[in-house]
DNA sequence: GAGCTTAAAACGAACGATCCTTCTTTTTAG
DNA sequence: CTAAAAAGAAGGATCGTTCGTTTTAAGCTC
């Protein structure tokens, strides 16, 4: 094909993108060879390589998409009003990240949490990606800050413990849940609802002085 | 050195262990070459391949080494009597963890945490490993649910919500810490301990009946 | 609108580099 | 002196990438 629609041109940079990213999942970035991404599309070096200038920026334009996606599912969650407590918090989040790419599979699996674990080890070499991950880790953190001071204010949760730790809280159990989503197949994103609400069922008699005033 | 003395050859063993998964923590298992582990641990090709047979036996090794510890770190924290609750109980296992391996390090900082991320990313493409890390996580999984069913027969929780569920956040939130202390750097133990320690104090009130007779 | 033109798009063989591993040689400890 | 341990050059395979060739589709001509 020549001088081709803007609209194929933009079709074969997703048709690489995704096929990229399901060979990725499968085997991580750096197991994969540029050979199985070429099978995966089903075109040719010199299709690929003009769309990409070599692997690393393939990997590069995969890690910010799935950074991106995982961003916006926190930040979408949070724009709920009013804040809905921890436990109901946490079902957008983990419910719009689990639908991400959810066309992309690794036998019959989505392969969009998968890759959110390796795009974490990325990071953990390309301080670009680093950078862009501490970036929106930032963002999320703030957002999330901002919801547990609102539960303070209404006397929902006692308020000497620092919002930013229990931002980081909330979001280790929805990473921690990710990556069991992972490594151990499908898990309905209850398990985490459920047990989050009865965490939170616990009365802390050791220093039970907070706002709320027990009915 | 020829007919040498068996801690000697112990020593060669760990040396090379030691080396390896510090390449393996600051680039992956496959962004590894050999020759970099060869570099690492001062040693030739024919040194190391008397030790292990080849690379795969060599990440093989490592993660076993890894869940293990981390496996340890979860069930002994389990073995402390009465059972802490969830936010002291989770100190002793990421304590345990942090300080697993301490003595490597990349660039300045612990190598163990990022390791353990590498390590979920090697059990996605080896079935063989993955077995092994579905096993531990089982053994802690069942573990941690008998604490949470002591919790809840001692009125501390609510009695409605499956013990696996909570085991399994519970879980989810070491895991999650354990991420971000890979990726943004060292984190208090102190910050997950006040985060559960908030969250536990969120007065439940959509179903408030539980066993806690309210004083 | 059929056929030709042409430049873009895709192909795929092949290159140098790097990979893991082997194997011969050298060194070393008992 | 001897056999184990370590060395390190080199083999074969595979890697990412390039580049000359072929195919394709849009535009032009008649």
């Amino acid at each position: 094909m020549a001088r081709v629609s803007q609209e194929h041109l933009d079709a074969r940079r997703r048709q690489i993108l995704d096929g990229a990213a399901v060979c990725f999942a499968r085997n991580g970035f750096h197991a994969t060879s540029m050979q199985d991404v070429l099978k995966e599309v089903d075109l040719s070096a010199g299709a690929v390589y003009r769309y990409f200038s070599g692997k690393e920026e393939l990997i590069a334009a995969i890690v910010g998409e799935v950074l991106g996606s995982v961003r916006e599912a926190f930040e979408d969650a949070a724009r709920q009003s009013p804040p809905p407590p921890p436990d109901e918090l946490v079902v957008p989040v983990l419910g719009r990240t689990l639908a991400a790419r959810e066309n992309l599979t690794v036998d019959g699996r989505p392969a969009f949490p998968r890759l959110v674990i390796q795009v974490w080890t990325e990071t953990l070499r390309n301080e670009e990606l680093a950078a862009l991950l501490r970036e929106g880790y930032a963002s999320v953190r703030a957002i999330w800050s901002r919801i547990v001071e609102a539960y303070q204010d209404a006397g929902m949760m006692r308020p000497d413990v620092a919002p930013d730790h229990v931002a980081r809280t909330m979001i280790a159990a929805v990473m921690g849940f990710l990556v069991q989503h992972s490594l151990f197949g499908p898990i309905p994103v209850e398990v985490l609802r459920d047990g989050l609400r009865a965490l939170m069922s616990m009365s802390d008699e050791r220093t039970a002085s907070h706002g709320s005033q027990l009915g």
